[in-house]
DNA sequence: AGCCTATGCGAAC
DNA sequence: TTCGCCTAGGCTG
């Protein structure tokens, strides 16, 4: 679950739920429990996500700053008739009771769940690079670092202070979707490709913030236009090679391939993603 | 019921 | 470089 988008949908969740709000704090697994205490019943002011990052923003410059990592979960039920006993190790959570309804949100598995003070965050921020979910992004900051790198371009997708956000599923998608080899070292792309995965990310993130999943495949290419069936499996949308490893390529169909770059799953297809030395060839 | 894997990264070794 | 996080979905049996 965990890339930028869903950083961002729970950013605006919570933010609705309970901006606002004088809100209880508590950590029923205990380990956030002392920190909780500092912030139990006061007022969030905002909830605002940077990359991966998730900042909750309590009156008198308190922050929760939390980082779901690989399994992190941040579950938000509203509308409840009372807030019930937590369920598993619950790292942190917020409730807010209201006249004839209660909400909560639970977090579970986090990597990190710290309480900081602005400097942190600004921290934080100042060593991410610019997130295709934030309108103040400025792309030109990413390609400075691609343009003058001889690390691959899959690698420097994955690279939180080149691009923030983007993890394993974006990367691979939008290198198929451009036909980009991963491998491919980031100081041989012309800038139009570049600026064409951007534009592309900002979309495709967009799109999942509002849905909820990552959809990358072109209508052309979606199941119905194709006849074949849909994919029912990975709980998310379609996709063109993310975990389709020897399955046929939608566009070509040779084999997906994968591989581990940097200790990371790595797929893409060799066929559609071979534009090595285009810059050779300009 | 049990096993494996994972959209990530900080800390420990 | 490896481990921890200790979740949840999918698959095996």
């Amino acid at each position: 679950m965990p890339e930028g988008h869903t950083l961002r949908r729970l950013a605006g969740a919570l933010t609705e739920v309970f901006v606002g709000r004088r809100v209880q704090v508590s950590s029923p697994q205990g380990r956030f429990a002392a920190d909780a205490e500092v912030v139990d019943g006061s007022v969030l002011v905002d909830a605002d996500s940077a990359g991966k990052h998730l900042f909750l923003e309590f009156e008198h410059d308190h922050l929760v700053h939390v980082h779901l990592g690989l399994i992190g979960r941040f579950d938000i039920t509203t509308g409840a008739v009372e807030v019930p006993p937590p369920i598993g190790q619950v790292r942190l959570r917020l409730a807010w009771v209201g006249d004839d309804k209660a909400s909560y949100a639970d977090l579970r598995g986090a990597i990190l769940c710290d309480l900081v003070g602005p400097s942190k965050r600004d921290e934080v921020l100042a060593r991410l690079g610019p997130d295709p979910l934030r309108g103040d992004a400025d792309p030109g900051r990413a390609w400075a670092r691609i343009s003058r790198s001889a690390r691959p371009i899959g690698d420097l997708l994955m690279d939180q202070a080149v691009i923030a956000g983007v993890g394993n599923v974006y990367r691979a998608e939008v290198l198929f979707r451009h036909r980009i080899h991963p491998l491919r070292a980031g100081r041989t792309l012309r800038r139009g490709q570049f600026q064409a995965m951007w534009d592309d990310l900002v979309v495709l993130m967009g799109e999942g913030v509002r849905t909820g999943r990552i959809e990358t495949v072109r209508p052309e290419h979606l199941p119905e236009a194709m006849g074949r069936a849909p994919r029912t499996d990975r709980g998310g949308g379609e996709v063109y090679v993310y975990r389709r490893t020897g399955q046929p390529c939608l566009v070509c169909g040779s084999h997906v391939r994968a591989d581990v770059l940097v200790g990371r799953n790595l797929f893409w297809c060799s066929q559609c993603q071979r534009t090595f030395r285009s810059r050779a060839v300009e």
